[in-house]
RNA sequence: GGCUCGUUCGUCUAACGGUUAGGACGUCAGGUUUUCAUCCUGGAAACAGGGGUUCGACUCCCCUACGGGCUACCA
């Protein structure tokens, strides 16, 4: 059975490289018929946001990601967890961590560490001047039974680190990059439990990759330069080892690693700028793989069918959002009008512009085509909240006369204050009306169409006057008309 | 600095060692259209550089350059 699990910080919000790793995680499982299990990291306590976990599980719920095991938000919105292999948060699993860790105490494998953290910085400090690497210089590691035993009672904080080999290497066959090997005497000493008794990533990870069953571990690229030291911690415990599969990272524009300040990174910024969560789920998926077709739309269950781990690129790849804008948009054009409307309603709410279903149904629709995002929708159409302040010099069409424009106009209107109410009940009815009455007076399109569509707008770019005209309603659509026939 | 990973159009990417190096976004030019958008057609645009290996390298190896990541009692 392949186990696989996505295991982010509660640190305030989803990253969209995390949605990455999370999708992945996702697909393989799916894939390979296997579970999905979602573990919380927080055992940095300086970094803990409250609602932090519940943020994850939500934002993930949104992107269609439900993880099999771990903790979720119950109907009654209370946060509980499910799974055999629990507790999947694991500031809950702390005595767990001390029990393995004694192990390793004990076996030789780690040994504790009493230095202050002004000894550490100091001995950076001159390293650093030395032009070396920075890596603990091991004092503490030939610390004598008698000195340990006298440090240990006088209640002196201590850590544990792990007691690296001195000699060889360690390395592993990742699922992506191949066979990656580093030299022992390149691995730090890494302090395992801080002095607080929480335990670092580097013990926490493997010990509840191991304990949880975990068969792959698929994570960002960071991490490779401390998978060694995950390494000898399984060979220390005499466990079987996971394989890897370490992705590329999502980049800035100027190639650096995704950040906050270059842009939006949070997966919730991009739902409340009304992208759509299959849209998003879309793009992100094909940042570094690609099902090898001439596709860039897929389903999910696509995406599923098509997910090959060892075809991941190594290269990392800039999160462009222009690629993203049209994806959206193609996903906006695919939705069903009742999705659409529903779709945008919050949108409009927060722009301010009410909940009239109505109204938000005629803007939603005129703008499908046009809009790339949800958020755009709202702002689009102002003319329809309130008549607009027509400019006299744009009425008449480029190649035209303002004497016909007005003809045409006045025309116009005669006819639609005439019209049964019930034509404006369709978009269609009342298109093919207005169509039917201009091909009737033998009047050009150009000629016709541009100044009532300024008459009804006051803009140079809008949707067509017809689509206009039934969004607004016989009643407006007359009295817009007649405010422009007097400008002229 | 040390270690390590990477490098195909501007961007995301495809290409059993043999292709006019393909697609998509963006861009440009046309067409449809009352305008914008949609839609259609077409164009420009890439194998980082140098050595090997090979009958033949985008594909394999080495070097260089450039870029990234890591270098915490953070993950």
């Amino acid at each position: 059975m392949i186990r696989v699990r996505f295991a982010p910080s509660p640190t305030g919000f989803l990253h969209v490289g995390g949605l990455r790793t999370a999708l992945y995680c996702e697909l393989f499982a799916r894939k390979n018929n296997g579970r999905l299990i979602l573990r919380i990291e927080d055992t940095d306590r300086t970094r803990l946001v409250d609602g932090g976990i519940e943020n994850i599980i939500s934002t993930l719920r949104w992107a269609g990601i439900e993880p099999d095991e771990g903790p979720y938000i119950d109907s009654a919105g209370e946060l509980r967890e499910h799974g055999e292999y629990g507790p999947y948060v694991q500031s809950q699993r702390l005595d767990i961590y001390k029990k393995y860790v004694n192990q390793l105490v004990d076996k030789g494998y780690a040994y504790r560490c009493f230095c202050c953290a002004e000894r550490l910085d100091e001995m950076r400090e001159r390293q650093r001047t030395e032009g070396g690497r920075t890596m603990y210089d091991r004092r503490c590691r030939d610390l004598s039974e008698e000195e340990r035993q006298t440090l240990l009672a006088s209640g002196q904080p201590h850590v544990v680190r792990l007691a690296v080999p001195f000699e060889g290497t360690t390395g592993w066959n990742d699922l992506i990059r191949g066979r990656i090997e580093i030299s022992n005497d390149q691995v730090d000493d890494q302090v395992l439990l801080k002095s607080d008794g929480f335990p670092t990533y580097h013990l926490a990870v493997v010990v509840d990759d191991h304990l949880m069953e975990i068969t792959h571990v698929i994570r960002g690229e960071e991490w490779c330069p401390s998978t060694p030291k995950h390494v000898m911690l399984y060979e220390a415990f005499g466990w079987e080892q996971p394989k890897f599969a370490h992705l590329p990272l999502l980049l800035n524009r100027d190639r650096s690693k995704l950040s906050k300040r270059q842009g939006d990174v949070a997966v919730e910024d991009y739902r409340d700028k009304g992208y759509l969560s299959e849209a998003l789920v879309n793009f992100v998926a094909l940042l570094g793989w690609n099902p090898n077709s001439d596709r860039e739309i897929y389903s999910r269950q696509e995406l599923v069918d098509s997910f090959d781990l060892t075809k991941v690129n190594r290269g990392g790849a800039i999160f462009d959002l222009e690629k993203l804008d049209w994806m959206n948009g193609e996903y906006i054009k695919k939705l069903s009008d009742e999705e659409l409307i529903g779709l945008a309603k919050p949108f409009f709410e927060k722009a301010g512009l009410g909940t009239d279903q109505e109204i938000i149904a005629k803007v939603a629709l005129l703008e499908r085509s046009r809009a790339r995002t949800l958020s755009e929708i709202p702002a689009a159409l102002p003319f329809l909240f309130e008549d607009p302040d027509v400019d006299p010099g744009l009425l008449s069409w480029k190649k035209s006369t303002v004497e016909i424009a007005k003809d045409r106009l006045i025309g116009l209107k005669e006819h639609i204050s005439e019209l049964e109410p019930k034509i404006f009940d369709s978009r269609e009815s009342i298109e093919s009306e207005l169509l039917g009455f201009v091909i009737k007076m033998g009047w050009t399109n150009a000629e016709t169409l541009w100044p009532m569509r300024v008459a009804l707008t006051g803009l140079s770019a809008s949707p067509g006057p017809f689509e206009v005209a039934w969004a607004l309603g016989q009643e407006t659509t007359v009295r817009r008309l007649g405010s422009a026939i007097a400008k002229l």
